[in-house]
DNA sequence: GGGCTTTTTTGATCTCGATCAAGGCAGCCG
DNA sequence: CGGCTGCCTTGATCGAGATCAAAAAAGCCC
């Protein structure tokens, strides 16, 4: 399914850009040096749109034309083998950016697994604002080699580390991205079903229920209502997860 | 280890830029849109450098200052674990580009699988021309996202393919990059010992080695000398890396 | 609440790849 | 040539996580 291309009529031209902002509030915005007139093509071309749980935004194989900033909510990236076997290679939290201008062959789908808020631009829009602003080129560039970096890492984590150490890591990961402004959370809900736990760290929910299970007992987590997860000592999960701080 | 900074005097200037052309030659090279004053402070600022196979190029943690381009050779870049788990997350041929400008903190070490000759620069200078050339800004970005693209397919031979699978997925990937301009290779040395690839495949030397062996006997490679590898068809090396084409 | 589906947990067993242990083979140097 | 060293291969056994199966808990709709 194709990201819709319609901007959003009801939405005052004001607000989208503060949308835009808003979405890349760490580092300013992704608008926040463009001109004027720049400000006013991005208004006119950009649409707020919501989305469900599990409805797709970009299909694997797409020819992308949008991108999109997540306004609020998880988006899980996944890759899928003709057999059926899948592994979710990125999860996306606001204000992420969604899309990969420049690039056009990479196959991957892109997934709500939360109410998602986006904000769309057609591609091209993207292409021509970073060509002619070397600022929006460049902080693009940085947010690709954080996702990068955080590829790679979890490289180290579906190759070497054990299902306890994922498991781990996962709930760390969650309890670092879930509120973007804050340190780690203390207390949080999992955006994920266990099934897809498992497909993000290469396990079976059989094996993701017994860890977490194990962590529970071991006091390193609690969980209520299956969901929500308490970490009394980030820590704690953090040396179970081998992560080296 | 660090980058040696001191420029080549033995290379003639006009050699060098030609290097970086080479190095990017698929898409005109790096410096193929500087200006001349751009490319003369290319000149006074690059170094050639030879390196030995298992010698470190830039360390995990280090303050990375300096950037290289691959012309010749094989790069792996691991990360590593405290108690010395580890794990290749990426293989660089020539005419890759090494190195995070614009970002600092992404701990992983490169080092040399075969006799390498690196085109260095530092890191400043290729932030600064970027940010003046928006084509070379994007030319980067471009490399990061293909970077990503491949980290994120080889998420999902970590997470969901069996050893087998792996194995002959490793071997087509050498056999499509090793030449970078020619389709997959026919015939080929390995660039790894089996421990690499254990590691860059998240198994042990036991299991590569099984899973080779198998391969040559169900015919899919052929092997001389325990390096070469010879592919009859590569459709069927595919077929068993699970790889949709 | 009661019946239904879906998700999660728990238990029993199996299997692929890890681990432990030899053995083979090539390169190197005397 | 023979002994040495460092990879690589092969064999035997083990174990973490997969698979198969069922029960328990939550959500949902009436």
């Amino acid at each position: 399914m194709q990201i819709m291309t319609q901007p959003n009529q009801k939405n005052s031209h004001s607000e989208i850009p503060i949308a835009c902002v808003a979405c890349h509030a760490r580092e300013g915005g992704v608008c926040g040096t463009l001109s004027p007139s720049q400000l006013a093509q991005v208004v006119r071309k950009t649409a707020r749109r919501r989305v469900q749980p599990q409805i797709e935004i970009i299909g694997q194989g797409d020819g992308i034309e949008h991108c999109a900033a997540i306004v609020r909510g998880v988006v899980k990236l996944s890759k899928m083998l003709a057999d059926g076997r899948q592994q979710i290679v990125g999860l996306q939290f606001a204000p992420d950016f969604l899309g990969t201008p420049f690039l056009r062959e990479c196959s991957l789908s892109a997934e709500a697994v939360t109410n998602v808020d986006l904000c769309v631009f057609p591609r091209a829009l993207i292409e021509r604002l970073a060509a002619e602003a070397p600022d929006l080129q460049r902080r693009l560039h940085v947010e690709t080699l954080k996702k990068l970096c955080a590829a790679r890492d979890w490289m180290l984590t579906l190759g070497r580390k054990t299902a306890k150490e994922r498991v781990a890591n996962f709930l760390y990961l969650v309890a670092t991205r879930i509120n973007f402004e804050d340190g780690p959370a203390r207390e949080f809900d999992l955006p994920l079903s266990r099934a897809d736990i498992a497909d993000y760290l290469g396990l079976t929910i059989e094996t993701v229920s017994r860890q977490i299970t194990r962590l529970r007992k071991e006091g390193v987590i609690r969980v209520e209502n299956r969901r929500r997860i308490i970490v009394p000592d980030i820590r704690r999960l953090m040396k179970n997860a081998s992560i080296d701080s």
